[in-house]
Order: structure tokens, then sequence, then C-alpha cells
DNA sequence: CTGTTAGCGCATTCAT
DNA sequence: ATGAATGCGCTAACAG
């Protein structure tokens, strides 16, 4: 068993709110107590209990981060692990833990988050984007009723809180167009799960603007089997003699990809391709080198992070939600027609 | 504020010890109390405070993950996404949390898990493979010295303890017999930081049982410019006209082969590869379908996240140790010369 | 079956 | 500047 405040106290001869004092450095203390009870806690290896602590001060030092990802595993997106690498970062540095809430287990009842902030076991919450209508709208009531410090990474759900973001349609309809400005009329629009809510929307807008173009969407799914599931994608773009395909992550281009060319279709020359990338160069590693709109999910980790432990130590909550643009990155996937 | 054990005791007209027992099934009580209890909690939205219960039990649900990657985030590699999975897959089922412990900041000092175990942040540990020698050493001491739950996913190290490995120098040979029996003999060894400690041992025993072979260590780096440093490495293996390369991972073997057809050479036909996947069916993805020695990362991580859980529960440590056996998929990126 | 009570380890008044 | 005492919310004897 581990040593606690009163053994220290005993040790150094002195009183266990001397030792508290000294921990939290929450008044000023003799010299020479302050370097018996720094020798005592050193020979003993003393840690403070942080449950001890806890209870006390409310504060666990701990991050929880829930990044739901429809019936798969945080684990399966590079999207998620930018995300992490990011938030790892910053959390790290400032002395919080992370915590991952898994989504695997909640069905039905309440997402694991809400037990979490309940028994108070994270201090704060970074939420990646639901992809449910429903959920979105139990999420957003949460958000509105509790002010549990919570980032919600994704297009913004309401203007309490904090909030890191890309606009989906927005750098979707720039990759429409520029395709467009290639020649290409019949796009396939790969689009996974997750973002299937924001499929109507970009569509009637592509109508709108871009009368000319025809877009194809085309669902695919997490899992094992992906490049099976690509297979009858595939298909379905040469069935609408689709010239052009969008990819929503630099995993699903690779499949793609290895499809179109186990299929003897080459690109640019046969099909164009863009993918979104997450990771910064990621895309131009798949054969010929695809162009890609990279969102840049690295830095809106960083960013989601900083916001939060910002609210977290009250210093201020200047700022409250924060855009992030990407950029485009030309390769070897594209040709004009 | 939330409510508290109190709240829900006045509420539903009983003592606190009455409300602990429903919580904790501890002891049977009366039906109606039992309804009147659960009523109130329900109204209240009463969610035991883990800091009080941890206090008493010493326990806190939390598992700590940590996976170190010399210099470079967690999540930056397959393998350690592929354990993540398996680990987050039972420690969700079993309630328990997981928290990342970031190798980001500890250098020179103790590890961070040395603080989380001594804090009682956490109930266990499962712990990567240690790249070096020296912080093995204080880890094994550690691991003899204290008896702190923990699973070590990696070579093992001490009989006493939890361990879950597959044997590196096993694997190895045989992609390099399997490479000798297609008339292979200049072979490149593309190896990760991590390895290294593993290589003498390698090499010593590769000179002894197939001396007719010469292995060429190639030292990958991680981090951004992944494409940048394997260019140098294929200049290398070109210096020492070898016939064939293996790759350590998935995402260097995509580097690997961009760079060769970069360089004109074509996969298989001028140089045959072999790469370990941690993922069932990763190389498949990477033209034209490389070759893989498949090591599997995810069930190693369920294996792991089982030894933890089981002993954390006490119900009897049957099993201490257990080894994954690697195999070989073959696939189109090996010719015989 | 149920209520009362003594800690768990610490931060924080309140005296001194 | 420092020690004694109180309470954070809960579990686990103990007593009825």
């Amino acid at each position: 068993m581990g040593a606690s405040i009163y053994d220290v106290a005993k040790r150094a001869g002195v009183s266990i709110s001397t030792v508290s004092r000294i921990l939290n450095s929450s008044a000023n203390v003799r010299e020479d107590k302050v370097k018996a009870v720094r020798e005592a806690m050193e020979y003993l290896k003393y840690e403070p209990n942080q449950f001890a602590r806890g209870l006390v001060k409310q504060k666990t030092n701990l991050v929880g981060i829930y990044l739901p990802t429809a019936g798969g595993s945080v684990f399966d997106s590079q999207y998620n692990m930018e995300l992490m690498k990011g938030i790892e970062g910053v959390l790290a540095r400032r002395g919080y833990g992370m915590v991952i809430l898994s989504s695997l287990t909640d069905s039905g009842k309440n997402p694991v988050y809400v037990e979490y902030i309940r028994q108070k076991r994270i201090d704060g919450l970074i939420l990646g984007s639901v992809a449910d209508g429903g959920e979105m709208e139990s999420l957003r009531k949460l958000l509105r009723e509790s002010s549990f410090p919570t980032v919600y990474i994704g297009k913004r759900i309401h203007t309490k809180g904090l909030n890191v973001y890309a606009r989906f349609e927005e750098y979707h309809m720039e990759m429409i167009r520029l395709l467009r400005k290639n020649g290409h009329r019949n796009i396939a629009l790969f689009i996974s799960p997750g973002h299937k809510h924001y499929l109507s929307a970009l569509l009637n807008r592509c109508r709108q603007e871009l009368p000319e173009i025809t877009l194809y969407p085309v669902f695919t799914r997490r899992g094992e089997n992906r490049s099976l599931c690509t297979e009858d994608s595939i298909k379905t773009v040469l069935d609408k003699s689709c010239t052009a395909l969008i990819s929503p992550s630099t995993e699903e281009a690779l499949a793609i990809t290895g499809e179109l060319s186990r299929l003897d279709l080459k690109v640019p020359e046969d099909v164009s391709v863009i993918t979104v990338e997450h990771k910064k160069g990621a895309a131009a590693l798949i054969p010929p080198g695809i162009s890609a709109m990279y969102v840049p999910a690295g830095p809106m980790g960083t960013a989601a992070a900083s916001l939060l432990v910002t609210a977290l130590e009250k210093t201020g909550q200047e700022e409250l939600s924060r855009e992030f643009f990407p950029c485009y990155i030309s390769r070897n996937s594209v040709k004009a027609i």
C-alpha cells in the first residue's frame, strides 16, 4: 500500500496540513520544514491519492474523447487518429490524461460519456461529430442544458459552447467545381456512413449552383471487407458512366484505386480521382499520387484540446469557435476531358 | 452540483446504507424500498461519485495503455491501432475505461505510467514493448518489485506477470527462409526504430542458419517525411544489389513500393517485397498485392486485455503468457529468381 | 432486513 | 507560520 499524507507528516515531524500546503503551494512554509517534508516524500515515494484529492477538489485531470463511428472502432479511421494525435499533444503537455470513450457498447441507452460526466470521472469532453440525426438532437439538448466543458468537433450545432469545424459542404463543392472545370459532368461521390446526413444538402446545392453536374452518391461501409464493398461500388460508377470520383478518405481511395486497376481502369486516364486526406501527404503515396483536399484533422484536434483546456482553467473564454479551411493539393489523379 | 447518496436516501425515506446496498447489490433489500430508491435515483439523476467510491474501494475501473513509440505519437502506427482496437473491445464490454498514456512528455524522468500507478489512477496497465535497453531494464525491475497488474505485450521479459507476444525473430526468419527458397540471396531488411534491439540477434541467427543469405539492415524513421526517408533507403537497397526486401509495416510498404515505382522498378519483376501486416488484408490493397506475414495485433490486444481483466477480477490466474503465431499470406509481390 | 458509524486521503477553514 | 478539526460521498463493518 502506498504512503499517505499522514506517513509523510509523521516522518517529517509536521502536521498533515503543512504537507498539504507544500503539495499545493497554497501558503508559505518555513524552509527547513519544506526540506524535511520533501525528503520524507522522496523516501516514502509518496504520491497524492487522486481519489482523495478529487473528492475534495472535484477534479480528475482527465479528459474524455468520444469519437463515434457508426458500427466500428474509433481506431479504424485515419481521421480519428489524426484528431487524437493533435489532442494527445496538448493534453500531455498540459498534464491531462485522455480517456477514450468507446462507442462500442452504447446502443439504445445513453452514450457512455453521459455516464462519465455524471459520475464526475472526467473534467471535460471532446466530442466528434455524431452521425445520426436523433442522436444529434439529444446531444444538442444535453449541451444546452448542462454547462459541462465540451468541445464539439464538427458542424456547429448551437451557438453556446466550444466548437471546431471545417465546412463539409464547402470543401466538397470545391472538389466538384474543380472536376467541373476539368470537363467532368458525371461524378461519383463516395460517402461514408458518418456523413450521410450531409448528403441531401450537398446534392441540392450542387443542383442549384452546378446544374450541369450529375452527382451519383455511393455509400461506403466500414469494416473488414472494405475491398468487397468497393467492388460493387465501382460497378455503380461504371454503370453511370462517371468520368470522375470523389473519395472520403485515403483508406477508401487506396481500396478504390486498387479495384480500378483490377478492372484495368487507369487513373487518371480512364477515371479521375480526388480524395479527402486527413493526414497531410497521405494520398501522395497512393499511385499515381492522388490529388486531395487536405482537411487538417491534426490541427483541428490540437485546437479542440486547446479550447477545452483553456475553458477548464477558466482563463477567460475568448475563443468559442474555430473554423478550419481545407486546401486542395493537386497531384496526378485528375485529367481534363 | 449532482445529487449525493444522502439526497437519494432522504427522498426515498431510507438510510444511505440501504441506498448503497442497492447500488452494489451487496445485500437483500425489501422490494418496496428498492422501488422507492430506484425512483429517487431516477428523479435526481443520481450517479455515484467515483471519487468517493474509489476512495473506499481503491478501484478506478480505468486501465492505462502505454504504447511507447520512439519519438512519435501512439496514433502513428497501424500496429498500435490494431492493438487498441482489440483492447477497446474487451475493456468496453467489461466496463473498464481506457486511458491512453502518452509517451510524448516523458524524457529523462519516469515514464507517465509510474505516476499513474502511484497515484492510483488506474487499476491495471497494458504495456507495449519498450524500445530501448535501459528503459527495458528499469521496467523489468519495476514489474518484479511491484505486483501491479500489468500485461506486457512483447518479448517475454520475466517469468512473473502477464505476457502476450509473437516471436519477432522467428517470423522474420520465416520470411527470410521464404525468400531464400525463391532464390534470393541479398535481402534488404527494413527495420523500425522500435525493433533495433532485436537486430543483432536476428543477424547472428541468420548468419548461422542461412549462411548464403546476406542481410542489409535499413532503418526507417517515423514522422512526416516518410517518403523522403524512404528514397535514401531505396538507394541503399540498389547499391547492395538486393533482389528482395522486407518491410516492417504496411505503411512503410506503401511508401517503399511508391518509391520503387518512381524509380521505374517493378514489384516483383525487379524486386520482391514482403511486408509485415498487422491488420489482416491490409497489404493486399497495396499494388500489386504485397505478400505479408500477418502478425495478429488485434487478437493480441484482445488477449492482453482479457488477461488483465481476469487478473483484476482475481478469478484465478490460469493463463500467464500467451504466444501468437504469425502466418504468411502469399500474394503477388514475390518472384522466384 | 435496516440504520448508525467509522474511516478512505486529502484540502481547507479556523484557531493559535 | 502551523496544527486541529471538519467534510467531500461512499462502503463496510457493526449493532439492532
